[in-house]
DNA sequence: CAGTGGTCTAGACCACTCA
DNA sequence: GAGTGGTCTAGACCACTGT
């Protein structure tokens, strides 16, 4: 059980605590979804301050492998499914195969339960990095719409779809809400853009304060941010969506031919 | 400066401090590079005990925003430039113009110096993602080559490649550390395995204690892992490597063809 | 040397969960 | 109500950085 520190073991007490919790989570020994000791049964078995306890708990926490729960105590965290994006969910045939976006297909490939709302649909000057990306002024005006995504009511992706004013015109992608059936790519192909190929741009940080809570993003998680751009056949682009991704919920998933 | 909690605040006071020093930061009062007080000073300025000032430090380091240097201070995180990989690191053509590989163009190219170093072969049974990837019987033995890639001395990247026995055969590949110019990729063409096409599954989470030591990465930044699989032309999977990348350093780029 | 962050103690009160 | 995590205090000593 609680081994006593080795003469020359030079950790810190709040280390030693973690690096043996750590290594009873990956054993098995703590399966995914386990209970944890509680931070005063810790103290009490490596005779330290509560707090030295916490402070190890703590480590496993932002390292994600543990969630804190007020009031019931610290649990092995658990990996769900991820939801895999790959650069199909743009071709015309996957919209028309099952009707559905992207995104609720692979939802309800997992037996979950999609949801899709647009929060709002605005008209900002574009950020730079857009502005770039779409080959307009800095500052030009855009058509931006909100959106956010959710599997079982848990929202898994937030994202905001900047379209230039001309491409939008007055066509529905620049006023509703709901775009109909095939989604926003659908009405993008009857406007004449017909999306010919894609960049994706991809990082991945900890979340801002928005983001975790607009994400309900448990501490140690962090975000894929991708800055997605489409072209038509002329090589124009016409269409710039920043998406974040709970990273925990959410991989990328890309088959791309290589011209030699 | 220090402003009073107003009456109506329900925030704990590690909480109110983290958010007005991001404040300052996003605001640029804070700039890059820039020291944060002291946790000391901190305390005296909001009353409170030192651990509070410091439990707010706490919160800003791991979102990334901040690092904290023994004897020196907390400091406000500069980004450097990101690396950026796309796919046609994996062309032909980008390998003999610049008789490069792309790793080392990528970084020449930002000014900084790159080495790359393969710190082991061996031969071991295929993990179970990568003996899928491959089409072969779990725990098939492959070639394992395991490589780190530095940028100015600092290692930004880490990846393992698997190569099937029978692919490596008596090459180069299956032994030497040095591959020689064009890297592996010219090896497997050499081969008769020229990449065709590719997948690239991305998935981004902290970092475990290796890697952290490994890559020396600072607390609150994530690490981007990639397991990356090369097609030939007949649609035989060849090779497979998961590249494990720190977040704060690296991006990805790919611009893709859409089939409609 | 003074000042910084890193670790730790031994308490305390609060908010939440569950039987 | 008993047990849990969340927050906080007021100290302490250590290790490291600069001058």
């Amino acid at each position: 059980m609680t081994s006593s520190p080795v003469p020359g073991d030079r950790r810190p007490a709040s280390r030693r605590i973690a690096d043996e919790l750590r290594e009873q989570i990956t054993r098995g020994d703590l399966p995914p979804g386990g209970r944890l000791p509680s931070e005063r049964e810790l103290a009490r078995r490596y005779g330290t301050a509560r707090n030295t306890a916490r402070e190890a708990l703590g480590i496993l926490a932002a390292e994600g492998l543990v969630v804190a729960q007020h009031g019931r105590g610290v649990f092995v965290r658990t990996r769900p499914p991820l939801m895999r994006l790959g650069a199909d969910r743009y071709s015309r045939q996957a919209r028309e195969q099952t009707g559905l976006s992207p995104f609720r297909s692979e939802v309800t490939r997992q037996g979950r339960t999609p949801h899709a709302e647009c929060r709002s649909i605005t008209r900002i000057p574009a950020p730079a990095e857009v502005a770039e990306r779409l080959g307009l002024p800095p500052d030009t005006l855009v058509v931006a719409r909100e959106n956010r995504y959710l599997a079982d009511g848990q929202p898994v992706q937030v994202g905001i779809t900047y379209i230039p004013v001309e491409v939008a015109a007055a066509s529905p992608v620049a006023t509703a809400t709901n775009l109909g059936p095939g989604g926003i790519y659908a009405r993008f192909e009857e406007l004449g853009h017909r999306i010919a190929h894609i960049r994706e741009e991809i990082t991945a940080r900890m979340p801002n304060p928005a983001e975790t809570t607009g994400l309900a993003i448990p501490p140690g998680v962090p975000v894929l941010e991708l800055l997605h751009t489409s072209y038509n056949p002329d090589h124009q682009p016409f269409e710039v969506t920043r998406l974040v991704l709970r990273a925990d919920l959410n991989g990328l998933d890309y088959h791309i031919p290589i011209n030699n």
